[in-house]
DNA sequence: GATGAATGAGGCTTCATTCAT
DNA sequence: CATGAATGAAGCCTCATTCAT
């Protein structure tokens, strides 16, 4: 009987763990698929063909269409937002780190084609209800503010008016037509819109900036992956 | 023979004319449908609903969702736009005619609740190829730069900014989330941005604004007007 | 009021002749379109694009689709089946007039291809119930039996074996699969089903062959020609 | 493993199965509604009311009218032919062979006259392309004409006489309009076209003929049945 | 859990026909 | 009579979802 309950056990760990792998999967390649033709395109059919999996197995996972669009925004949102946040929690001025992790951002779109693209088809609900953008950059603004480095302004002006100019940003990067300078120079705009001193925003947007490493797990990377390869057959 | 040419003649005009009628009542419904369901919904249905007109006429205007969108968005946005240029034109400050220019946009946002969600669906394609915003505020971005009332910086980096905090002001109005002091705010940050004087800025914005006379017979007004008397039915 | 009778006069024979001209028109219209489109195909968009007509004018002249292709398979049909029988009605022997026919029909489907294709389409029904055939053939075939020059059958055997055989050599024809030797050797095969003597029929074929001159006014002539300034443009 | 290798096994072949059950099925009502409404109609409708199945089910299997028409044509004139040439291949006179295939063909026509209206609802076509007919009558022709049982002839010639005849009688049996006499006699004119011996040919049509069997799981068959069988209802 | 055939509502599109001008 | 915009029935096709195996 000690047996039994052992080998139960096993058993529906591992059943769990393959239930979060095929997760994991279908989630990435709805990425892939919501990048390619939007989010309102009828998009079963190509998933469960990027990912190779029957109609059926689709629906023990995600009920409906708008499941599957909710988590993959919840968790590829999220994935990077929570990399940005741990790579800049130690930064001690919050203008830095607000600032550091746009670059952060609007390098991972460059670098990860699909997650931009996915953002300018999602557009403003990819940064939703859900997404820990909503509780960390607020709390940076406030920070700043409070510290002196931002000029005096309510959190959701200045928050609406990062999260306006981020998107259009990640657009752009999504369809090749930002460049270094251009990036530099909206974040140089930004700066001034918040009230941020120059000089220091200048000195850090010079700054040499090490790309985050999502990890080769990470949903993002393994969905670009996954684009590739489709592209190679 | 010369009274069958006047008929010809006559006849012609007067069918050139029911044409043009069916044309705009066919735009005027598509804006309704739109800003209600969406860009990518299925639409045909609900707008020979909202027009009371058959599904063959619809066909014998747009062949397809996104010709009809198109033209929604190209007559919607540059009727706007025009007015608003029109009447900014003799004003001879460049950064003046900018800011007037966008008071008055958010103010028919928030006059014609159905542009304002038109506009939020559509997002960034609501000013799109096609545009004349994209002919008139490059041109007046320019000129403000050239005049000093800017600081220096490229005109598309400009262009970003304000076209993508203006589409999440839009946004934030059509939601009912945007009141006059937010409004105020967000564009006191725009005028940061850009480099405008304070101090100038702020006499801009406090200056009373007349609202926009867009005429009777205007495509959005038409259509709000078509959307409260569906409300009542 | 004489003069008013005269005018009445002249005022309808003018619009009968008026009448007459666009049912030509339209027919002529008919026949491009059937042979390039089918029986079953949609056809009147085509036949008043062709005719350069309106919807409305077509109505005036046929209420349904059928009744253009009634129209079309009679006229047609019957004109050249007329001139070929008014050119063999002279010659003294029966199966000279059957087998001379046979050769003027195939000639023309290969002169007018318009025609040949139309025949093809429409099929045994091109030769339906009120085709003049059915009236010459069979006192032809009778005739033959009578004077000796077929052997003793029934005259629907013999006539289906003729029009069966005939259609498929004009479908070859139109299809553009068959020359001159072919359609000799099926004439001569055709001799012998109905028994006729083969030196007989050898010299028949053998003889040349004036070309049917329908008039430059004939339906399956200007057919024709409109179809090919049709593909000019 | 294995009891899961062996179910996946078990699970493909079932599955197979029912594809082809309801390949079957489909092709069985669309035999009946050609035969009834012709090829060029509208008939997914009707075939999904024949065999009682949904519209998606029938994009399943055929994506258009014209799929749907070929398969009917190439595995209902496949059967028949096949099961012809089965019976006939052991005779040792090619003519015969042609000939006894023939009187079985048109025997096939009377007692399942749904397969004759098909027959005659599409002409030429459905003898078409793939048609085995293409194969087995050149090859009885040239052998036939090979052993001096025929006249000389090109084989093509030959093939476009019995099968324009051929075509044309199944269309008049369809049409309940042939008895034996009619049926006998034309295939005596068929003989003497082909150049073959009189007497041979009478004794080879007198002769006893045992219809064919095609098995109660024949496609025409169960359409027959299908047919009857709606027909009470 | 996994599979994929079956379902059918939902939306799209054409085109013969009508009718006001 | 000629015109051509309007009609709407009739078909077409897709695709999210279910369900027996």
């Amino acid at each position: 009987m000690l047996d039994s309950a052992l080998t139960q056990d096993h058993r529906t760990r591992v059943a769990a763990e393959r239930r979060a792998r095929m997760h994991r999967k279908l989630v990435e390649s709805a990425l892939l698929v919501f990048a390619e033709k939007g989010v309102d395109a009828s998009v079963i059919e190509d998933v469960i063909a990027a990912a190779d999996v029957s109609r059926g197995t689709f629906y023990n996972y995600f009920r409906t269409n708008g499941e599957l669009l909710a988590a993959a925004i919840e968790e590829l949102g999220n994935e990077l937002v929570e990399h940005i946040e741990e790579r800049v929690r130690a930064t001690p001025s919050p203008a830095a780190r607000l600032f550091t992790g746009l670059r952060l951002y609007f390098d991972a779109a460059r670098r990860f084609p699909l997650f931009g693209r996915f953002v300018r088809r999602v557009g403003p609900d990819a940064i939703g209800a859900g997404s820990r953008v909503n509780a960390y950059i607020p709390a940076h603004i406030a920070a700043a503010v409070e510290a002196g480095e931002f000029v005096a302004q309510p959190v959701r002006v200045a928050l609406d008016v990062i999260v306006g100019v981020g998107l259009t940003v990640v657009a752009r990067i999504a369809g090749d037509e930002a460049d270094e300078a251009y990036v530099a120079a909206v974040l140089l705009a930004l700066a001034r819109a918040l009230g941020f001193d120059r000089a220091r925003a200048e000195a850090l947007l010079a700054a040499p900036l090490a790309p985050l490493d999502l990890g080769a797990d990470s949903l993002v990377a393994r969905s670009q992956a996954l684009f590739v390869q489709q592209d190679r057959e």
